[in-house]
DNA sequence: GCCGTTTTCGGCCCGACTGTTTTCAGTCG
């Protein structure tokens, strides 16, 4: 059972607690413990039958008990024992906004509700609005919930990156240049350039708010907008991007910078570890019991240096250790996008690019690189233009010829391939034609549905032949539409430290594997990565940013990262 | 339900907003 999986029924239980009234800080034990099994690297499964899961922070007997329960039976017994009890239609009613687990309840208890069909019957007889403390516009908003829930079912889509970031760019960069603005900046995940985020935030100072907030609402980009006032406005994009614009004044910015950056999970521990030092901290200053005092910082690098931290990177703050890093001198030294002399992974028209071999070449010079590697697509890769033997054969000597002309100056071509890994691990080329390529990247790109067994032995075996350098996004996931197959990334991690053999950390923003977890547990296992674009055109050899967050997002350092080395280095 | 350089019991991050109320509970991020 994946930790993801484990995470959603701990979640599931804690609504299902929080229904029945149970007391808010045992439920917020199991969202914590959710969370914090969510962020974790290794196999939450294996820890629960090893009896090591209680080392995970805010696990304790009773999860480790549920856990076990969880991944032997496949249920939680106290979870079927409420499920008996509360319909299963208040879980979906919970999950209509502004409605929280005491209002479905009494819906539950004070009107027999148990569907949302019966709800929305409730409220259309006006109902709900005869409950004390609910009126006609709680009864509206439950009306228009309903639709979003049919709508949605599952809530609102998270957003990949390269979803968000051209919307806050654009809206950060029209605030800059309004004359009612005096800063702005990104805040929330976009800022810690998560995979994914739920909404873009953006903090701005200003003397005259109100008029800030209503020009941003007229953008071009601006679909439709709330109220502006004196806090700011919540807008949404043409595109469906939420946006969430906070005007403050100017002295308390790194305050409030720091505040709407988050994670929730990374401020919740700050402020907890500074209420044992009599701080207080919030968006609006830090206050010390001992003086009275709050304290307001223009920067964000006062306020961690005010609670006793050296200033940490924002692709950092999702409470993985890096507070405790931040006070013993012990975090990390980021990798850079400067210090990428070159990208290992990118394909030509010779397989399904959209550039020829000497414009990706003059696109990646361009980019100041040292080298690039040629890697088309394999034999039987089954997308049409299959490189054959002889083609590849063929494409070695040209990469040779083009190195010659350039006579030592200028950019230097690896000829390399993405070659297939079959449902035995087995390779799409003869090991004499491998043998003759500077670079071999092993992908697999077909029969996704094997069991975790399966694909694991059937990756370790291409992890362990010699002739391969490097494995191509290794989970093979793509957020939003398809999960990883199932993998014991732990053997995998060690059949590659073993073998010296690298994983890619692939930049396309749709993809981004190995992800941020599992390539910090890459690093901390030995192995090192490379940082690829698998660019189809020169046009995404910008993906390399994408890289360098989830690179950055992992605790990299330039010396994890074999593509921050020369070219006489590599 | 978890946890411990105050503690094995008694705390547990912080504030804004909303809608309903005449002072606050519930919800959200």
């Amino acid at each position: 059972m994946s930790n993801a999986e484990i995470a959603a029924a701990l979640e599931e239980l804690a609504v299902l607690y929080q229904l029945d009234g149970a007391d808010r800080y045992r439920v917020l034990a199991y969202v914590n413990a959710a969370r914090t099994i969510r962020n974790e690297g290794r196999s939450v499964e294996d820890m629960a039958t090893e009896g090591t899961v209680t080392d995970l922070p805010g696990v304790g007997k009773t999860l480790e008990e549920k856990i076990l329960a969880l991944v032997e039976t496949g249920e939680i017994p106290a979870a079927a024992k409420l499920k008996q009890k509360l319909p299963p239609g208040l879980i979906e009613i919970n999950r209509i906004a502004g409605l929280g687990p005491k209002t479905v309840r009494r819906l539950h208890d004070e009107l027999g509700i148990s569907t949302p069909d019966d709800l929305r019957t409730a409220a259309e007889n006006q109902e709900v609005q005869k409950l004390k403390g609910l009126g006609a516009k709680v009864e509206q908003k439950i009306l228009e919930g309903l639709d979003r829930l049919e709508a949605e079912p599952q809530g609102p889509q998270r957003k990949r990156l390269n979803e968000i970031l051209p919307v806050a760019e654009e809206l950060v960069e029209a605030l800059r240049s309004n004359p009612a603005c005096e800063k702005a900046e990104i805040a929330g995940s976009a800022r810690r350039l998560a995979d994914t985020c739920h909404d873009v935030d953006l903090i701005a100072t200003s003397d005259s708010p109100k008029q800030l907030a209503e020009d941003i609402s007229s953008q071009r980009l601006v679909g439709k907008s709330g109220n502006p006032n004196e806090t700011g406005i919540k807008l949404s994009t043409h595109s469906g991007v939420d946006v969430d614009v906070r005007i403050v004044s100017p002295d308390a910015f790194g305050n409030l910078l720091q505040h709407f950056t988050g994670s929730a999970a990374h401020n919740e521990k700050l402020r907890e570890v500074a209420v044992k030092e009599r701080l207080h901290v919030s968006e609006n200053g830090i206050l010390d019991d001992e003086t009275g005092q709050t304290t307001r910082c223009a920067t964000e690098a006062e306020v961690y240096e005010r609670l006793g931290y050296e200033y940490i990177e924002p692709e950092l703050r999702e409470n993985r250790g890096e507070l405790e890093a931040a006070r013993n001198g012990a975090l990390p030294d980021l990798v850079e996008r400067s210090q990428i002399k070159g990208d290992l992974h990118c394909h030509t028209t010779l397989s399904d690019g959209q550039n020829s071999l000497q414009d990706m070449a003059t696109a990646a010079e361009r980019l100041g690189y040292e080298y690039l590697a040629i890697t088309d697509h394999s034999a039987s890769h089954g997308f049409g233009n299959d490189v054959t033997p002889d083609r590849l054969c063929q494409r070695i000597e040209e990469i040779a010829e083009f190195n010659q002309t350039q006579g030592g100056e200028g950019i230097r071509l690896l000829s390399g391939s993405e070659v297939n890994i079959g449902t035995d691990g087995e390779l799409d080329y003869e090991d004499d034609l491998l043998e003759a390529l500077d670079w071999v990247i092993a992908s697999i790109h077909t029969s996704f549905t094997n069991d975790e067994e399966g694909m694991t032995s059937r990756l370790v075996t291409a992890i362990e032949n010699p002739l391969v350098d490097c494995i191509g996004h290794p989970t093979g996931r793509l957020l939003g539409k398809r999960e990883p197959y199932p993998l014991d990334i732990e053997k995998v991690i060690a059949a590659a430290a073993a073998s010296q053999t690298l994983f890619e950390i692939n930049g396309n923003p749709q993809r981004r594997d190995l992800s941020d977890i599992h390539a910090r547990l890459a690093k901390d296992e030995g192995v090192k990565l490379v940082l690829n674009t698998d660019a189809h055109s020169t046009a995404s050899f910008d993906y390399m940013d994408y890289a360098i967050a989830t690179a950055r997002r992992a605790w990299l350092e330039p010396g994890d990262v074999i593509n921050t080395g020369s070219w006489w280095k590599i």
